[in-house]
DNA sequence: TCTTTGTATGCAAAAAATGGCATATAAGTT
DNA sequence: AACTTATATGCCATTTTTTGCATACAAAGA
């Protein structure tokens, strides 16, 4: 299984597991805007890390218009397998504030749809802010 | 963990997935010159990949003499888990090769001990036959 | 059709991993 | 002490991966 090899080099990388962890914690379909704001790092190294991640199979895409859902694929047992492990082991603090800032950035979701796009200068929380206060 | 993605980039390579696979199969302390005739490897390539599987801590050491044993760590949860998913993962053709090999390398040993060594030319076969002519 | 916006990708420099050889180390043997 | 042998490691060339920037592409809206 030369797959194999594919996937462990995939999962070798300290962004492609935070990325990973944010869809088993949040078991939602994400797309790279959201994914910027979680991992606060630059469009293309999220894009990147996704097709590494889509190129090992640990991954499949749903496109909406300009939007593109990322999502774990789940169908085959190597897969699962290595999910379930990860699901265990990915806790150290850096994770967790992943999960937070993703947590954020999902409120403002409409329809469980993302709508807003990327945020410039990451001014997030006022967003958030804005939103409730309507 | 930083030390998760040590370990997964330790194992994303060929040849040392096929060191594990020999030793979650054969379930045995092994040599580096026993791995040598099971891979059919040059010496360097078999201590280098065992000193990154041991720097990951996915391997212990034991010295005996000049021999020098390893095994796999299974004293903690996270290797344990990986062991487990790798026991059933790694199936293909080259695998099964390198286990028939072993299978035969460790026909040379006494009192479970490996006695002979790097074998020259590989006459492993020869060697065997002695053996069990004797 | 022009613009905007979410996402992808080509390119080049930097960094890291690999493969092969030669040699070092350490323990046993004579 | 010299020699042998199992294993480790330093070095160098090559390849692969990563990183950052700029730009391309595709879909929606004006």
């Amino acid at each position: 299984m030369e797959k194999i090899v594919e996937k462990f080099k995939a999962l070798s990388d300290e962004t492609r597991l935070r990325i990973i962890n944010l869809f088993i914690k949040s078991r939602r379909n994400l797309c790279v805007c959201e994914l910027m704001d979680a991992l606060q790092l630059p469009q293309y190294a999220i894009s990147k890390a996704l097709n590494i991640l889509k190129n090992s199979e640990l991954f499949t895409t749903e496109k909406e218009g300009t939007w593109v859902y990322y999502h774990l694929t789940k169908d085959n047992p190597v897969n699962k397998s290595l999910f379930n492990f990860l699901k265990n082991y990915l806790g150290s603090e850096i994770f967790l504030q992943d999960e937070t800032r993703l947590e954020a950035r999902l409120l403002l979701r409409e329809n469980d749809k993302c709508v807003v796009g990327i945020i410039p200068e990451s001014d997030l929380l006022k967003m958030i802010k804005q939103k409730t206060e309507a």
